[in-house]
RNA sequence: GCCCGAGUGGCGGAAUGGCAGACGCGGAGGACUCAAAAUCCUUUGUUGGCAACAACGUGUGGGUUCGAGUCCCACCUCGGGCACCA
């Protein structure tokens, strides 16, 4: 690799030079706080740098400080906001821009295991190593506004803001029916005033202490309850549902996990569930992220219609009650509690022997939609309330107790997975709809009724036929789903056997784990349950212990129970306080938040880091993160990141968001306006006959073939890391071209929102481009600036031909046109020998944001004694864009056969006889009349022959 | 099965419906060097030709258009997400 030795000249942009440049620049920066924002007001506040600018907040996902340290994959987003961040500064912004570390959780807990030590000790060691390599990158945090989820001073806001949503309560009349969480003291003030009603109608006064802490609860943004969890021996803890795999599996670990009834902490993400996919509309972020959104959150319209048993009614959701006349039999999961009741004796014994068969089955097993229908028979009917039919009530494993009522109403002729159980048990399956010709003739058969003679279950809009009852219900003849359900709908509600309703995918979030290394609950336990701690006594800290390894289980043992290390610390789980009552001696929550909690809210504590009486200064989110106008929800400029928390952390921050705007604590409703997912860089990795990856960086190519320790592997594409074996390290990058290359190649290789794969060996074209810049302005052998005459008109025609496009094109994040923008321009300066001193400051200025330390030091070279940081990005000269003359292809019969140059002012016609008059127009027409002509002005010419 | 993306040289990738392959890597040739590395210069889509040049060329097949990588229809392949959600 490029290494200076005696034959290089002294002066020569080497790896050296640039580690001199870029460290002497790095320390320079940090002396001057050149990247230091001001706040309009507050300890970091600076009225006056902050007047007559627009402001930007540019975010990276919170990273994580793993004990691996950075590869060179980790950057990608990190350089791409950097240098977005520098181009707006430079384009006159006041740009919010830092980092800080969500360092709580399992895999710093897991590391701090491995290695013995203490996990604030190894956490505090890897913050300071990603520290360093981010530093050395040259990225231009802020550095004042970097937090630790793990320091007491950020935590404490942690639980404060837990508190303000175990506090309050969802309020589902608020705001017109949009809803709306309120304080927990206004919904006790409408009981106590009978403003509403208690549960069972009795007066509040009347109700013991706890009954009424009872009801309190029950509307609690954050409760506690007993129910079905998530259980991961293997991790020693309960997981939220996003955390599990779509095959029955924890993500971090990949371990088993069962469902368990266990009393957890819920937060009640649901109440927000329509206003969480409503206001996507008005967010800035892919279709793609939004569609993954949407598709968690699982909103869908339908009915709750009553069946009627002598067991009383089962209740039913259903997105087509439309199809009502064609429900033939009722199914009920296993575990739905009307079954037992339901059970004849004569089925007892199959529906109990199918009951705990089911029981036994992980959730995975039951999902498996290709699996053939099983089910029993309870031996009791159902009333169908539109025909009165007695229909047959099974119950069977395809109907999940955890989704709508746990009770469906079977239409076998429209829906597949009835009608493949009706084709099990031979149950009827009548037409209700008359499905259209094609669908029959696709199918090749003959248009039929007779639904024996279909090969699957109609769905969609057609006639419906059988459709009508003695009770003013008669769909006969409507063609349209839409109106049938609207018909059935109102038919429903009008006979008080149903209503219209919204059904969501979307479970509370499961919010405690039992592990050591998060924020403890700021919660205590008296005789009646869960009281919150008043915030003076914020924060509650960790408390120390060697002993914070959890409890760990064989992965499979589906019965073991958690047991969190907190609740071995006698000395820290009883404590004596006062809480209004004199003191008493209360039990702690001995469990700790899981690790999306600091990530919800960390963006709002960069822009007031150092505040003690609220976790932002209300003027100050305002500032950086407030509505820009009518329909805008306010929220982060531009947050870039992984594709990978498109559900978890994206879900659960915007939740967090919502419930601080709704009690008044930020202006903006959601968090994160412009959302823009970076691709991945992925390396080669390679396995070896026995199916084990080597180390990548010892395997050699032979006519390609590669080779390790002379052995043939096989070569595969991954996301860079440790388990591929595969990883680079930014340390050898900056030893063997410097940070400014690092940053030009991984901006180069590709638009931002794309993965590509890593190359070494592709670095050194950005090196030699940086190499030819220097040249172009320092003379190699003496070290001077050797700048030539002013530029002639062509170079200033290209020089503002460049800025017009590189400024576009920063705009638009596309770094890697700008990169080559730039090298085009750079090698025409090669070309004329020395770089024009009018064009020099313009050049340096233009690759600033991309290799800002190179830049610096040409800046000063030039003669500027302050940094360029501040200084205003170049702007074209429009006069410039334009040229006297053009060069325009000429297509005959739609092939390109020759260029004309023409005057920019030239009229069609003129265009059209210079095109005629072309040799090789001529040659290419052969003597054919050109039939027309079509001239495209400043664009091309096509001579139809 | 459903919902998103994406298919362009040896490789990463450029192209408001208007000269396909910018820029970089790699390859070939040359300069410098005792030699190599590094650096610099020239060249480089494929095929044919000494050359001028010609033909072909953006996953496949059709279509719209004076003109299609770009728009429309159908299909194929790859990547991602969801999936017995009633």
């Amino acid at each position: 690799m490029a290494r200076a030795d005696s034959d290089t000249p002294p002066f020569r942009y080497s790896s050296t030079l640039a580690q001199d440049i870029e460290l002497r620049w790095q320390d320079w920066w940090d002396q001057h706080h050149t990247f230091e924002a001001p706040n309009p007001s507050g300890p970091l506040g600076d009225p006056a740098a902050v007047a007559g600018r627009e402001k930007m907040f540019v975010l990276d996902m919170f990273p994580y400080p793993s004990g691996a340290g950075l590869h060179v994959g980790h950057p990608l987003g990190f350089i791409g906001t950097d240098v977005y961040s520098r181009f707006k500064r430079m384009a006159g912004y006041n740009v919010c821009y830092s980092m800080g570390f969500d360092a709580f959780g399992l895999p710093a807990e897991q590391y701090a295991v491995q290695t013995g030590q203490h996990p604030a000790i190894t956490t505090a060691a890897n913050i300071a190593n990603m520290r360093r390599q981010l530093r050395r990158l040259g990225l231009s945090h802020d550095q004042r506004r970097s937090i630790s989820t793990t320091d007491p001073e950020y935590y404490r806001w942690t639980q404060w803001i837990f508190l303000q949503v175990f506090n309050s309560w969802y309020d589902t009349a608020a705001d017109n029916g949009a809803g709306r969480a309120r304080p927990i003291t206004e919904l006790v003030a409408a009981l106590d005033s009978g403003e509403r009603p208690t549960p069972d109608g009795r007066p509040w006064s009347a109700l013991s202490t706890a009954e009424q802490r009872t009801v309190v609860d029950d509307h609690r943004l954050a409760y506690v309850s007993e129910a079905p969890v998530n259980w991961c021996p293997g991790l020693g803890t309960v997981v939220a549902n996003e955390e599990v795999t779509n095959d029955g599996r924890s993500d971090r670990g990949n371990f088993p996990v069962f469902k368990r009834n266990m009393r957890q902490w819920m937060m009640r993400i649901t109440a927000y569930a329509d206003r969480l996919i409503d206001d996507l509309d008005l967010l800035d972020w892919t279709d793609a992220i939004k569609a993954m959104q949407r598709n968690w959150i699982g909103r869908s319209e339908g009915a709750r219609v009553r069946f009627a048993t002598n067991a009383g009614d089962i209740e039913v959701f259903t997105t087509r009650a439309d199809t009502l006349f064609g429900a033939t039999f009722v199914v009920l999961a296993p575990e739905h509690p009307l079954v037992t009741t339901l059970t004849v004796p004569a089925q007892s014994g199959a529906v109990a022997d199918y009951q705990r068969a089911a029981a036994a089955k992980k959730d995975i097993d039951r999902q498996d939609a290709t699996r053939e229908k099983t089910g029993v028979f309870t031996g009791s009917y159902a009333t169908n309330p539109v025909n009165g039919a007695q229909v047959p009530v099974w119950i069977a494993d395809y109907v999940l107790m955890g989704y709508g009522t746990g009770a469906i109403m079977a239409v076998p002729c429209g829906d597949q997975r009835d009608f493949e159980f009706a084709r099990q048990f031979a149950l009827d399956i009548p037409a209700i709809q008359q499905p259209p010709a094609s669908w029959f003739a696709d199918r090749g058969i003959e248009p039929s009724l007779d639904t024996s003679t279909w090969p699957e279950a109609f769905s969609g809009d057609a006639t419906y036929v059988q459709s009508a009852n003695d009770d003013g219900l008669d769909l006969d003849g409507v063609t349209s789903v839409a109106e049938g359900k609207q018909r059935t709908h109102d038919w429903l509600v009008t006979h008080d056997r149903g209503h219209g309703t919204v059904n969501f995918k979307l479970r509370d979030w499961l919010f405690s784990r039992q592990r050591y290394w998060g924020e403890p609950f700021p919660i205590v336990y008296d005789e009646f349950g869960p009281v919150a701690l008043p915030d003076t006594a914020l924060p509650v800290l960790l408390p120390e212990t060697e002993s914070f390894s959890p409890r760990t289980f064989d992965a499979d043992d589906e019965f073991s129970n958690p047991e969190s290390p907190l609740d071995r610390l006698d000395w820290w789980t009883d404590v004596e306080i006062d809480l209004g009552d004199g003191p008493r001696t209360y039990h702690r929550d001995t469990n700790v938040m899981p690790q999306w909690a600091g990530s919800c809210w960390y963006e709002l504590r960069y822009l007031d880091p150092t505040n003690d009486q609220a976790l932002v200064d209300k003027d100050v989110e305002q500032y950086w993160m407030g509505p820009k106008g009518d329909g805008h929800p306010g929220g982060v400029d531009l947050y870039v990141g992984g594709v990978e928390h498109a559900v978890l952390h994206l879900l659960y921050s915007r939740f967090w968001h919502k419930v601080l705007f709704d009690l008044g604590h930020v202006s903006s409703k959601e968090p994160y306006y412009r959302l823009f997912n970076q691709g991945m860089i992925l390396a080669a990795a390679f396995k070896d006959s026995r199916e084990l990856y080597v180390d990548a960086t010892a395997v050699q190519e032979r006519d390609g073939k590669f080779f390790y320790q002379d052995q043939p592997v096989r070569r595969e594409w991954g996301k860079m890391g440790k388990s591929l074996k595969n990883a680079v390290s930014p340390d050898e990058m900056y030893d063997a071209y410097g940070a400014d290359t690092l940053r030009l190649y991984e901006m180069s290789t590709g638009p931002m929102d794309a993965s590509r794969p890593w190359e070494t060996r592709d670095v050194v074209g950005m090196y030699r481009f940086l190499q030819r810049v220097w040249r172009n302005f320092v003379d190699e052998e003496t070290g001077e600036l050797r700048l030539g005459a002013t530029a002639d008109t062509d170079t200033l025609r290209l020089l503002h031909r460049t800025i017009a496009d590189v400024r576009a094109d920063m705009d638009e994040l596309h770094f890697n046109t700008a990169i080559a923008k730039l090298i085009e321009l750079n090698n025409a300066l090669t070309k004329r020998g020395a770089c024009p001193s009018d064009v020099a400051e313009p050049l340096v200025l233009m690759i600033a944001p991309l290799c800002p330390h190179v830049a610096e030091e040409l800046w000063r070279k030039l003669g500027h004694a302050d940094s360029l940081t501040h200084t205003p990005f170049p702007v074209a000269d429009p006069a410039l864009l334009l040229s006297d003359t053009v060069e325009m292809p000429v297509q005959v019969n739609g092939k390109f056969r020759s260029r004309i140059v023409v005057s920019t002012s030239a009229s069609d016609d003129v265009v059209r006889a210079a095109a005629l008059a072309d040799d090789k127009v001529i040659n290419a027409l052969g003597g054919a009349t050109p039939k027309k002509v079509i001239v495209v002005p400043g664009r091309t010419v096509n001579i139809v022959a």
